[in-house]
DNA sequence: ATGAAAGCGCTAACAT
DNA sequence: ATGTTAGCGCTTTCAT
């Protein structure tokens, strides 16, 4: 049978107050009980019982975890490296995570994550893009929330980011650090913040080098930024503007378009044309050549939300804290010197 | 305040007992004050509390869904929308899914899930290939287990499975009824059962129609069965056997890998060669050609899984079922009629 | 520094 | 068909 903290007061000696006591150092206790008491507590390799604790504290021990289906499911695992950040920092915390996807076109009559109705989880983890209706609905709740990778709507919320301007600004540099000046930006999702702040960084760039901003060599929309709409981008990119010598693209998935529509239509990379994407996202070992990027570092996005909720949770008080998290330039051969055609 | 079962029993004008046997239906209640309590419910929105409820019956109410780490983060959402699948249907059965990943070399010192050490899960969900020594640790624990998409050594668990037999049946049986005689089978994984299982199909349909089996057209070891892995083993197939017009690929990540190989090698896609997959990854949108492949049913593999273990944890007795889901044929194209060279 | 005891919200055995 | 009540394993207040 599972032992209880009756089994472990009885067996040191103590009350089960003291046992409480010592396994959540919340009244001192003198170190020979102390010891006393866990050394029992291993030696019956005791386990407090989590909804006993429950039922008294009113907390759950758990944390939600919402994102879209879309982003969940995507080909390359970035959302769900995040996660995996959250649910490895949560096994330290002692919190179980609850994953659960909504549709990206959540709406009013779709009922909410079931953890939210059965009030099952003390603080709320939303990443990525998700449907204003459904912020404006979770927020009758008042449950602590962290997003991430997202700025929603408002900006009132604890935030933990990717540090994106500075990511468009290092890309959008090693360009014109290999002295190319025809520099496009072309990205899908541009509502998204992450996206337009990756514009942002490439714009900040080209005004440090004193290279004018052209706005027909931006190409936008707010498409799925994937490989798909990376290839439609630069379809219409490059049917215009034959001059471009290098792409950087809003995030690898699109920059793998890229590739694709250069290779398809005769443009050696990066002789002809460099690219750089953004993400990092380790996937096409196949790709070739191997893609400069900027990379993204999703586990620590996941950590540091799980961490900041957590903070959140034990000190009542609302510190709307924003979390940046710094990215760094991986070169690899996508990209070269400029050289006139 | 959150409404608790006294304030039902109160506003109902009923025992907390009677709130009790109508929420669970497990003593017969009149209609009429049935309702009552159930309008009752209704208008305070009451939500009966899980941790109240597991400390008095001893469940958690939570399942265990356990992968390695590469399964989870690999390119195709498989793992994922098997995920997706049980999470959904959980939904229905009110039980919560604990998620977490291991390392594919989990081992004796490596600890195991945070959730089978504190007892907080009723039954687990083991999806894919895990190492051995994790299922011998587990088994210690006595919990109800149900295999998805492997078949753990012994086969005496509970199983949901890819008819993967069938599924090469009708990959080879397709190539066959194009004209193809020459049909390669490559996979790495090969120690897994579905991916030897696959082969297995490959061979049965070359038997039923009377092809002889040619062991120098199948080219397996047991590397990860992604993009590269097929790239690797396409280039040992064709550089020794340019006689081969047809390859059945262990998954699709295989196939892409196969295709790659082969356009960087001047074959023509179905024309000189054609391939098809196993899986259906709805990954690669950019595919040229697009892929014919074995759709499997990742969604219902996860509904199916949970609905197994659900069943398990209601009826005591272990019965130990075993559910193969089945697979379709989907033409694309990727494959098309033999023509001498 | 330690202990006694109340009570969290529910289920189920036992009355009626 | 319905009600009374013990008790699940803990935390925490109040004593000592």
């Amino acid at each position: 049978m599972k032992p209880t903290i009756k089994d472990i007061a009885n067996k040191a000696g103590v009350s089960i107050a003291t046992v409480s006591y010592v396994i959540n150092k919340t009244k001192p206790i003198s170190a020979e009980t102390k010891n006393r008491v866990q050394k029992t507590i291993k030696s019956l390799n005791y386990h407090p019982s989590k909804s006993a604790r429950s039922l008294v504290t009113g907390k759950t021990g758990n944390i939600g975890f919402i994102l879209t289906d879309d982003h969940f499911l995507r080909t390359e695992p970035f959302y769900t490296r995040i996660f995996l950040g959250t649910e490895f920092e949560a096994r330290g915390e002692g919190y179980y995570i609850l994953l659960t996807s909504i549709k990206p076109d959540f709406n009013e009559k779709d009922s909410l994550p079931r953890f939210i109705l059965n009030k099952s989880v003390d603080g709320l983890l939303i990443a990525g893009k998700i449907p204003s209706i459904l912020i404006s609905r979770l927020s009758a709740y008042n449950i602590p929330t962290v997003f991430v990778d997202f700025i929603p709507p408002g900006n009132n919320y604890p935030l933990v980011l990717i540090d994106n301007i500075q990511g468009g600004l290092l890309a959008t540099s090693h360009l014109i650090n290999l002295g190319h000046r025809n520099i496009a930006y072309i990205s899908g999702d541009i509502d998204h913040p992450s996206l337009s702040d990756r514009l942002s960084g490439y714009k900040q760039a080209l005004e440090n080098a004193k290279i004018p901003i052209r706005n027909n060599l931006i190409f936008t929309n707010t498409n799925y930024p994937d490989r798909q709409n990376g290839f439609y981008l630069a379809k219409k990119l490059f049917t215009n503007n034959k001059e471009v010598t290098s792409v950087f693209a809003g995030n690898d998935a699109q920059a793998i378009g890229v590739m694709h529509y250069l290779k398809d239509n005769g443009y050696k990379i990066p002789k002809d044309v460099s690219v750089i994407g953004f993400d990092d996202i380790e996937a096409d070992l196949m790709l070739d050549p191997p893609l400069t990027t900027i990379r993204v570092p999703k586990v620590e996005l996941g950590v540091e939300a799980l961490r900041l909720i957590v903070n959140l949770l034990k000190n009542k008080k609302s510190i709307h804290k924003k979390i940046l998290i710094p990215v760094d330039l991986i070169i690899r051969n996508s990209t070269s010197a400029y050289k006139p055609r």
